[in-house]
DNA sequence: AACAAAATTCCACACAATGAACCTTCAGGA
DNA sequence: TCCTGAAGGTTCATTGTGTGGAATTTTGTT
């Protein structure tokens, strides 16, 4: 997460402490103390409990029996965003029609940090075996991450690379730093990624970006499946339909004005 | 909302502030500019500029072409409430079974505020034609809000009635206010709620508090189908069922300890 | 191109946020 | 029962941070 550093200048520290520990709330999934809260957010206790006292009158945590955790208040903040963003209302079509003519999951996941979020989903005929919740944080370097990963400046990726140090796909195979670099400069070339049980053991998985007007990345479409459905001609085919599900939904995602 | 006087003390100033920024962009549906984010939360444009930043640096606001929405941040806040709470870990079963055995979609709501919202949700045989999705504020006095509403402090409900004015069912019939606390008392004594078309047309619903083991209610359960589904017999034995639920939730909820 | 409106930056002052020290409560052991 | 330690919560003087008006840049429109 954000490292608070001493000394680190920054306008509004009241509000960065805030939401740090709004995020030590969100990591802690059980609830949690105020001594604790200081101590992993390197807060004096004081500080931390006006803090989660005034998260608390707006609803964003909730105290019981003397322990903290998060709100209800956060819920409506999610439904808000998924109603409202633009990329979500114009892409939940486009990912129904993936869904039903592939018949497989469709995904949209887009970049926070070095983590992606799921942000929306439609589920194929059968609906996978591992249920994946929306909001979710998941790893850049594997699957359908590895869209968003190629999208990263150099530095950025670098920086992240060093953070992630040792990385291992689900199978426990070691992912080297250079064949990874590899991978992404491959998923650039060719507009997408394909993931063979990267992430989940028996998931093969397709996807491709969404690209705003600038050119930038801000999204990524992924198509996901059990393996034994996914076959050789599927994949085939399947990545030519993701890859025009994420340009339509770009189209439409560029060109609307207002949200 | 929260309405931020002037001189209002309040500790936290910056965080409130903050906090009610999030708020409008909330509500806002679309992107919004400073100047109009200023206006709604009667901030000055250089307050509300540092904040968005700040809350962008975050990820809890997005910026585009100058105008700043919610940003994807709020999704793994909710997806860890969900997953982290002590009362959605131990209600989802009960709501599963409920729905099974009632072939009807069964729900739980928690109150924030003068509103409630929809925290958890099971779809029952067919699902109902009217989607609620997760984290929708909705109001008290009618539908399952009801027994959210009958347990609040007599002063905390007037409060509320005199900020809600007029009320309507969504027939467009008035709801009196002597009639609602007259409704809101039987519900305190029978333990349960019935409403038809109140909230919907054509929707039942029943609905039972869950109770914390200091006896403050923390929790509505809720079982809604459609009209024709419900004839008189099943909503006399779904009643009991769904207050079964809610006590068998408030006692997995009141005894365990930690979260 | 000229204008208008909105976003963004700057700065000195006022007071809001801070944390050390203190009080209160409670659980568990002797 | 009393003692003791640990944790939640409160207080207050100090200071550095948040503030808003005015200046500046950017954006979009005629």
């Amino acid at each position: 997460m954000h490292d608070i550093k001493e000394r680190e200048s920054s306008k509004m520290r009241s509000l960065e402490r805030a939401l740090h520990v709004l995020a030590v709330l969100e990591e802690s999934g059980a609830a949690i103390g105020v001594t604790d809260l200081g101590r992993a957010s390197r807060l004096s206790k004081a500080t931390v409990l006006r803090i989660v006292s005034v998260l608390e009158k707006y609803g964003y945590a909730e105290k019981r029996q003397g322990r903290y955790r998060l709100g209800a208040a956060v819920l409506p903040l999610a439904h808000a965003y998924v109603l409202g963003n633009e990329l979500t209302r114009v892409a939940l079509p486009v990912l129904q029609e993936l869904a039903q003519t592939t018949e497989e999951t469709s995904s949209l996941f887009v970049r926070l940090g070095f983590k992606r979020i799921l942000v929306e989903r439609v589920e194929g005929l059968r609906p996978l075996r591992f249920v994946l919740p929306i909001g979710e944080r998941l790893p850049l370097h594997v699957g359908a991450g590895k869209v968003l990963a190629a999208a990263m400046p150099e530095a950025e990726l670098c920086r992240m690379l060093d953070e992630l140090g040792e990385m291992h796909l689900v199978s426990g195979e070691p992912l080297a730093r250079q064949e990874l670099l590899a991978e992404l400069e491959r998923v650039r070339r060719q507009g997408y990624a394909v993931s063979m049980g990267e992430r989940m053991l028996g998931i093969v998985a397709v996807a491709a970006p969404v690209i705003d007007a600038d050119g930038a990345t801000v999204a990524a479409v992924s198509l996901a499946g059990a393996k034994e459905m996914m076959t050789p001609e599927k994949i085939e085919w399947v990545s030519i339909a993701v890859r025009d599900a994420a340009r339509m939904i770009s189209e439409r995602y560029g060109g609307a004005r207002n949200g």
